[in-house]
DNA sequence: ATGAAAGCGCTAACAC
DNA sequence: GTGTTAGCGCTTTCAT
């Protein structure tokens, strides 16, 4: 292994000089900088991280904890995640919790053990109880939950407006038979994703003088056999539903399918909206009609908030909450039949964030 | 910060009594350990990663360098190789090279610049030129491309074998008429994923005494707009077409989009056919028939293969290839119309690895 | 079974 | 502008 005294020797200089132009620091001499330049090119030098990071106190990496990563939403997260976090400076590792409380919490143990700079947790199974552990004197923000008794930085998709968008667009595509399959209702003061869709939509339904049937919320888990087989116990309940709301994109594809196996018609018999607007979605047959979250914005904030955090920059009392805006995206799933079909898809729009 | 000197003040014993305790060597006295657990407890230690690492000279992680972490196969991909990393003691950062030349040549310096230990990488564009980057005294697994010209461990699906059981199922199923999407021509001696794929598939057609129409392998990117607009360009070469072999699952689900535009059912009036078996394969509608690498074989054969060079166990002109089985997934996507369509899905097999 | 000394490669702080 | 000194927190080596 090359060090920096052996460019230091060969260049006839200090190893602090090396490290000067290393770091590009303004101060040295051209000449020596060409020398100690051709010193490093002719020995193959790179500097060591790990004794920089040692020496500055720092490791360079953040951690990104989340329920999967084999997930569309996740996939598109984690790569704006990782783009961005360099982009400042970081590298990013990622970190499965496969959507438990024990993983989520795990993920912060583990995370303050390997030394990360700091910690973006999609938390969905946190409650307020946990509390402490978000207190902790570590750089966290948290992603996609809203928690309302801790102080912590977070970032959250406005959850309740975008079920609203999907109440009120169900309704006015003439559904009047309305389902969600997996919702959930909130049972606190927590209100984690699922609950947060789900409030918005029974709001906006109770709005328009439509009640959501206790019976018509579903809630089951976030993946692709269990949405599919929701329909059929939805269909028990609710033999007419005539328009659903997915909690996710990736719960709607299920639906879908299960839809199809029960021969019926998307959209003519029943019509369907996710959210997400993940890829997949606008190129399902039909194209799934999806609440489209300012992921970009979203995950720009939530970086700042964690360098800021990390570096310092804001006070130990000083916490924020960004709310990401939401778009309606309606396609095929959710055409009216009087109407023409939307042909799928467009490109994204530039959602507005809000902050607060 | 708490260091290993105060935790060995608090505990009265020296620091190195304290790196003896934390890394469970076993020649410490139950008492003394006690007292140090203790310490640690009360002070609220955790170690240092980087000082240990320093002095270890490792790091600790791993790069991982793919295309593009938003899309399924590589979702399931990365999720396979930080589980298991980490069960060999290693963290995973992922790069994305973007599918380009570049960018999977700016990993191996990248990588090499952050000093990761090893390098996992996917790489499609590199050509055999590029070997002296290869060759690098660093070590590296190439994954999912097969290098004939460059001494490096590295771990392939059984491409060719793939492409022949798509070709052999397709003709099976009364096809005659055939095209792929997403395939490229050979032109030297690299087999990139899709050359390999359309090989294989070319072969067994000639093999069944059908020519596979050079017009009719349509060299797209694997993005799901392109793929579905491929299959316009498809059909004006090809009117009559009546059987597809995507080179991915996620093409496949662009031309089965591509397919309904152009008002063609499947599979009555085209079947289709992917690689990969991805999750959403098997729950679109119709469920896509599709060719399944043994991902987990491969990826336990890539990270063995990694940690084993990490470690210098293996010489250095001892070089390894391991080749990851495929088998085949019928479903609706390919059903013969005289007989029953075949309910998606069912639960993955356990492909055997060959290893040469 | 435990401790003392040395040093991994780098850079902050200061001296020149 | 460049060099010297010191030390980040840990573990390897060797002594006790």
């Amino acid at each position: 292994m090359v060090t920096m005294q052996d460019v230091a020797r060969r260049a006839g200089v200090s190893a602090m000089t090396v490290s000067n132009v290393v770091n590009e620091r303004h101060y040295v001499r051209e000449e020596t900088r060409r020398k100690v330049s051709a010193a490093i090119e002719e020995l193959g030098y790179t500097v060591n991280t790990t004794a920089r990071n040692l020496r500055q106190g720092r490791t360079g990496v953040i951690g990104l904890a989340l329920s999967e990563i084999d997930r569309p939403y996740f996939g598109r997260l984690s790569a704006l995640v990782v783009r961005r976090a360099r982009q400042h400076g970081y590298e990013v590792v990622i970190e499965i919790t496969g959507d438990r409380r024990e993983g989520e919490m795990a993920a912060i143990q583990h995370s303050r053990l390997r030394s990360y700079d700091g910690l973006l947790l999609y938390a969905s199974q946190l409650k307020a109880d946990d509390s402490s552990l978000l207190r902790a004197d570590y750089p966290i923000v948290l992603f996609g939950e809203r928690t309302y008794t801790t102080p912590v930085d977070h970032v959250v998709v406005a959850n309740a407006e975008g079920g609203a968008l999907a109440a009120r667009h169900l309704l006015e595509r003439g559904c009047s038979r309305l389902a969600m399959v997996g919702g959930r209702w909130s049972d606190g003061d927590d209100a984690d994703v699922a609950t947060a869709r789900t409030q918005g939509f029974a709001d906006a339904l109770r709005d328009a003088g439509q009640v959501l049937d206790p019976e018509a919320v579903r809630d089951t888990p976030y993946t692709l056999p269990a949405s599919r087989d929701a329909v059929g116990s939805l269909l028990a309940v609710m033999p007419d539903v005539d328009g659903i709301f997915c909690a996710t994109d990736w719960v709607a594809l299920g639906v879908m399918r299960g839809l199809a196996d029960h021969g019926l018609r998307i959209p003519e018999d029943v019509k369907v909206i996710g959210f997400d607007d993940v890829e997949e979605a606008a190129f399902a047959r039909p194209s799934l009609s999806s609440i489209a979250p300012d992921l970009v914005g979203m995950v720009d904030a939530a970086l700042g908030l964690l360098v800021e955090r990390v570096a310092g920059s804001r006070g130990a009392d000083d916490y924020r909450e960004v709310v990401g805006g939401v778009q309606l995206r309606a396609r095929e799933s959710t055409a009216d039949e009087r109407g023409p079909a939307i042909r799928a898809p467009e490109a994204g729009g530039d959602p507005h964030a809000g902050r607060r």
